[in-house]
DNA sequence: CGGTCGTTTGACTGGTATCAAGACGAGTGG
DNA sequence: CCACTCGTCTTGATACCAGTCAAACGACCG
């Protein structure tokens, strides 16, 4: 993989993509390493090109609040460069993963001035804003009820793909809730699983209410 | 005030700032009016130029969640232009304010790619994801203890400026709640209030550590 | 057929909101 | 100077939601 070929930097010139690439490595992680902790200063801009990174704080009981799961092409954590704060949150791959880290003081002003850069970054930051205003519905707003019940609506394909374990885990409730959620939407008629495990939406009027 | 006296549009030029002037309108607003309500489509862009915003959410049991507050000058709400996707939030005006909306589908591109202007909305981007980070932080990882200890170490005037029942709204708690935790911290002598009703910290190191 | 992993169920706990009542305190009018 | 009143703060009792702990149950795999 080329600099060229990342989106982000398509439309640089080739002294743009020398300098960028002079001040550039790329890492590879493996399953579970950490790319960068929660409350790190950061030196880097990490741009994710393979694999997938998911995204957590650790409450106070140590336990992790799942916030998202970034793919490639991401930029990650940029916010806490641009605003030169500490990550607040922690990155970790969860499959092999492959990521270019830019050493951030050294990339050149002109970088930023690149309209084509700078509406690539106003695109990353705006997606970001949109995880995080989803995240604060998801998490503040519904109940843990409401938003199992929308993930049945949005992303019903989820429960023939995952355990129940997992599913708990990116929802940030535990097995036993989600458990006793899923039947007490089994006993009112809303949903069932059938022969093939697959879970069938039996009322989506009844179950839409249940998060509007 | 003029176009060109907002930070944002300064360095545009004569026509640009024409070009907005024509689709743009000053709409004055008095306390409690409502800028825009969660869930409703964006067709302007909002800049507060005068007066105090605040952002909340309702929850499902019609409680508001506070957010932020936005003084001058602010983008409110871009985000959901960017996107195309429903105001995540409702504003409000909590003085008299002045806001300046700008027809967002007649916005040239050409004020994108403006580098002065993109640069303002990248900064005005990451301020949003600092704020929406805060808040996650602060209601989602700390316990309603912990958020309040943080309040005193960090902005203990507030105690002199605002009311109880105030201060509860804005740290999404109840005035109950409130009361007792800052009883334990008297009893615990970690802090007091003086003759002056001004809060006093008597043990910082121990406050602090019940948040860090 | 036993073992392991995942799910379900029940009992309990903790943290915070809610509801209700009482105490306080500053300003007001007699 | 007192006592009334209104708004605010405090305190107690209770409710609720979801997490925790523990045990039973079930299903699949070797």
């Amino acid at each position: 993989m080329y600099l060229k070929d990342i989106a982000l930097f398509s439309n640089l010139n080739k002294e743009n993509l020398e300098a960028i690439d002079k001040i550039s490595t790329l890492v590879e992680l493996k399953s579970g390493d950490i790319l960068f902790y929660e409350g790190e200063m950061p030196y880097f801009l990490h741009v994710l090109l393979n694999g997938v990174v998911k995204l957590y704080k650790t409450d106070s009981k140590g336990r992790q609040k799942y916030i998202h799961q970034f793919t490639p092409i991401s930029l990650i954590g940029e916010l806490a460069n641009f605003e030169n704060v500490t990550f607040p949150a922690t990155a970790e791959a969860v499959t092999k993963v492959e990521v270019l880290k830019i050493d951030y003081k050294r990339l050149h002003v002109d970088f930023f001035t690149n309209p084509n850069i700078s509406f690539s970054i106003i695109k990353s930051l705006s997606q970001k804003i949109k995880i995080l205003s989803n995240f604060i519905h998801q998490e503040m707003i519904l109940s843990t009820e409401a938003k199992i019940v929308k993930l049945i609506i949005e992303h019903s394909e989820i429960f023939e793909k995952l355990k129940n374990t997992d599913i708990a885990a990116i929802t940030n409730t535990t097995p036993e809730t989600l458990s006793r959620i899923l039947t007490k939407l089994k006993k009112l008629n809303y949903i069932k699983f059938n022969d093939k495990h697959e879970l069938e939406i039996l009322d989506k009027d009844s179950l839409t209410k249940m998060f509007t």
